[in-house]
DNA sequence: ATCCAGGTATGCA
DNA sequence: TGCATACCTGGA
């Protein structure tokens, strides 16, 4: 057990209440947060946090180890390093109470900026699964392949350690089929270094594009890795929730989900991607 | 036990 | 283009 660092405010700009904090980490964008003695506790890139909200304000600590390293990350992370404001403000909550409502119930909500490489990766294992499964692959993923941060706390695997892993490994982890596409992305990545790096930068139109070259990444999951680990925040997932959701709230009952997609994108604008995170939460209760 | 789940790739009309 | 089906496996 490890000493940790006192508890600070992440950022003046980053304030909700608690619940909406526990949404943010553990709603579904990320994958690798548990409630813990008041807060969360939670492992991304090779960092290790707890977070909280006192009166409304969003607290962090580290281990000492990595305190340093933690706190030059943990703003831009959880999303605090955008600023909201302007862009739940453009979100056409005035006009459409499907979203109103949502917004009202969740307020303070945004979007993560994960690391890019692991995001895709947790998306990977998505399909098809629950949140509660996809916890469970991603955290023995991180527990056979990834490096240990702190004792007893490892970071997931990256894609270039990824290589190294047979297929078969893969599965025993619990992948399932996925293992498959993981590992022909790791090998299709191990033979193009940076390439993901040029992807995350590049514009959401091509950047979506190219990441559906790789395989076991579909329309949903180029969408899931751009909008949360990329800041793509005109990405608009399509899962079998979303469907459902608008297919009730817009009258889209029997539309395709690619029909879905593209009125998400023309109806919600530029910031569609923080109003699907919205929607999806809606389907929760809190 | 049997069914389905935060999709994707492939094979036919 | 457009729809149907297989794909792994754990949990309800």
């Amino acid at each position: 057990m490890s000493t940790w660092s006192d508890w600070r405010a992440v950022s003046p700009s980053i304030r909700c209440p608690e619940f909406v904090l526990g949404e943010l980490v553990d709603g579904g964008q990320a994958f690798r947060w548990n409630a813990f003695e008041g807060g969360y506790r939670g492992v991304w890139g090779n960092c290790v946090a707890e977070v909280r909200c006192v009166d409304g304000v969003v607290e962090w600590r580290a281990p000492e180890l990595i305190e340093e390293r933690v706190g030059k990350a943990i703003a831009g992370y959880v999303g605090a390093d955008e600023t909201f404001a302007p862009i739940w403000d453009a979100l056409p909550h005035r006009s459409d109470p499907a979203l109103r409502k949502p917004m009202d119930q969740w307020p303070g909500l945004r979007i993560m900026r994960q690391p890019f490489g692991e995001t895709v990766l947790c998306f990977m294992c998505s399909s098809m699964k629950q949140i509660p499964s996809i916890k469970l692959i991603c955290e023995t993923l991180a527990t056979r392949f990834g490096r240990e941060i702190i004792p007893g706390i490892h970071a997931l695997p990256d894609w270039a350690a990824l290589h190294h892993v047979s297929e078969t490994e893969l599965r025993a982890a619990g992948l399932g089929y996925r293992a498959r596409h993981i590992h022909a992305a790791s090998h299709f990545l191990a033979g193009q270094p940076g390439w993901l790096d040029v992807v995350e930068q590049l514009p959401y139109e091509q950047a979506k594009e190219q990441l559906m070259h790789l395989p076991g990444v579909g329309a949903k999951i180029a969408d899931c890795a751009l909008l949360f680990g990329a800041g793509k925040l005109e990405a608009f997932p399509v899962d079998t929730w979303i469907k459902r959701i608008m297919g009730d709230a817009y009258g889209l009952a029997d539309w395709k989900i690619e029909q879905v997609a593209h009125f998400g994108r023309v109806h919600f604008g530029e910031y569609a991607g923080l109003a699907q995170q919205f929607l999806f939460s809606s389907a929760r209760k809190k």
